[in-house]
DNA sequence: TTGTAAGCGTTATCAT
DNA sequence: ATGATAACGCTTACAA
């Protein structure tokens, strides 16, 4: 019923005291003696007074609002991601507006919305928001923060290690003794697909393996999953190494379904992420890891130091992801090893 | 580099004319001659000028910032509310500030905050807001749009026909020869679970079909569903009833794997929501459909309705689903079905 | 149609 | 330590 919230100048006028006391008492270090500090405080918790958030913003050009740009996000990878940083920003006292990029967007007309809410730190999930909008924010004084991203500008950017990690995947292929290994991808020319590629290319090579097939190219899907291993199967690889999750247990289905193979007995296969339904029972997806709590936190340190204005803000920090060893990975058969 | 992005009275100035004339170009229904609209309009997107929401906040005591309140997105299906939800709102200038309630919250320290945004209206999609949090918001001439929650407040609702929706479910099995059932719940008393159960097993009982078990009543989890499972096959159903997907998917694999049993063969299940994983080559789970899309369709109506002030906006509206057949569910053996 | 001026609820800079 | 008062960038009567 009481549609007008108080205003500190009505409540000011209640206590007698003036207006600025009022706003001093509710901002950080100001000079208020304890005894009227405590009085306002009293006060204003009992009739309900809250300092207005907008006119705050209005006056000090900052608010504690932090843009979110997102895109397509279908993981539960992304939905983790998501939802770790949205408790951790509510813990510091700073809120996200969620924008989630419809398609053939590319982030400047939500950055642009962004600039109009006076939001200075913004935090880019999607891959598909422009590098020149990104740029251009960064450029007139207002940070952004890029997961598993990487982009030349000076923001600040905190990604998985695909590179070591994926080469875990061509050792652990090594010392079960496969010869014949093969990678399934995920869309051509996704940087993230394209850098767990090289990387285990690389290793395989080094490591005297054959890499016999390279499939994928299309979504990060289940279905293309089923299809990506299906094309690739007549190259008779031992060990498939798949660009995420989705298409690893899709892989595994059609493997176990239609292909009539033995997961891990005739073949083994690992993925990347280790969304919870990785470790489900029926499912147990031996996978690369990535730590989202390790990223969340990450994000959270270069966001506070954006907010404070300090360096460390367009940091580029990279976290080491653990390869979690579960049931669809087995030594090779008439291996040796 | 242009920190300061320009004011109306700054253009206003460089195009000698007032503030004001600024300002009503910019808003919908103004008085403003045609030609001075369109030199307006064109300096402002020569010079890169955007009205500053928050003075337009402030100013107009009404913000294009809509609340979305929610708490353990686990499931896909949340996900692909606030997807849906999240683009729709984009498109209709709505901007969607997030708070994901963190364990033991009960939303009313969010609420708070939303009304130092000036924020009006709020989307629940948390069960777990707490009914007086939402009825005070509600009283003050606000308004919240609650999605798969009733409640006796005032307030507007949309909801899946979980009623209707169980009944079709308890036909199916009848229509396929069942004779013995049982059901699988979520969590101990939310309402959602309870009243699934409710009319399935109503009308399992009209059909003359016996519930030999109910099992579940801790989380939704894919884990919960394999020990729910366990639990309940020594009752010898012919068919179980998850209230949802993930409960479902879970029991699947437990009673293919560890019971050793054929699904579809020797047991039938259905789940309910109709994750995207559910219809994944080698689920093909057969489940209940929850229409996302018209869901969140009507949610937006609500909303568009509360913002305009119309009466419709407390409505509570229910959408139906529909049993989507696929591969977990086949007539009794011995059936004459 | 356009301009003037008074808010909106804060913060911040002065005095006192 | 406290109180005036001027911003902050807009919307909106009211006047012209």
């Amino acid at each position: 019923m009481d549609r007008k919230p108080l205003t500190s100048r009505q409540l000011a006028k209640l206590l007698g005291v003036s207006q600025s006391t009022i706003s001093r008492t509710f901002s950080r270090e100001s000079s208020v003696s304890p005894k009227t500090r405590e009085k306002v405080l009293k006060a204003a918790d009992q009739l309900g007074y809250r300092p207005n958030a907008i006119a705050r913003i209005l006056s000090k050009h900052e608010s504690d609002i932090v843009g979110v740009v997102t895109a397509d996000i279908l993981s539960p990878f992304y939905l983790d991601l998501l939802n770790q940083l949205s408790v951790k920003m509510q813990k510091n006292g700073l809120h996200p507006l969620l924008f989630n990029l419809p398609a053939g967007a590319d982030g400047a007309d939500q950055l642009d919305v962004l600039r109009q809410y006076n939001v200075r730190n913004v935090i880019v999930i999607s891959g598909r928001i422009a590098s020149s909008a990104v740029a251009k924010w960064a450029e007139d004084g207002r940070s952004v923060i890029l997961i598993n991203r990487k982009m030349d500008a000076n923001v600040g950017s905190v990604r998985s290690d695909n590179t070591a990690s994926s080469k875990l995947v061509a050792d652990h292929f090594n010392d079960l003794g496969m010869k014949r290994v093969a990678f399934i991808g995920g869309p051509t020319g996704t940087p993230t697909s394209m850098e767990r590629e090289a990387a285990f290319t690389q290793r395989v090579a080094e490591l005297g393996m054959t890499l016999c097939a390279i499939g994928g190219g299309q979504e990060y899907s289940h279905e293309a999953g089923v299809e990506a291993v299906k094309s690739v199967i007549g190259k008779e690889p031992e060990a498939i190494f798949f660009a995420n999750d989705r298409l690893a247990i899709g892989g595994m289905f059609a493997l176990r379904g239609e292909l009539s193979l033995r997961v891990p007995d005739d073949i083994s296969i690992v993925g990347f992420d280790d969304i919870d339904m990785a470790a489900w029972t029926g499912i147990e997806l031996t996978t690369v890891r990535q730590d989202v709590t390790a990223i969340t936190d990450a994000a959270m340190t270069l966001l506070e130091a954006a907010i404070l204005g300090q360096p460390g803000a367009t940091d580029s920090v990279e976290i080491p992801c653990a390869l979690i060893e579960r049931k669809t990975t087995r030594a090779r058969r008439n291996s040796p090893a």
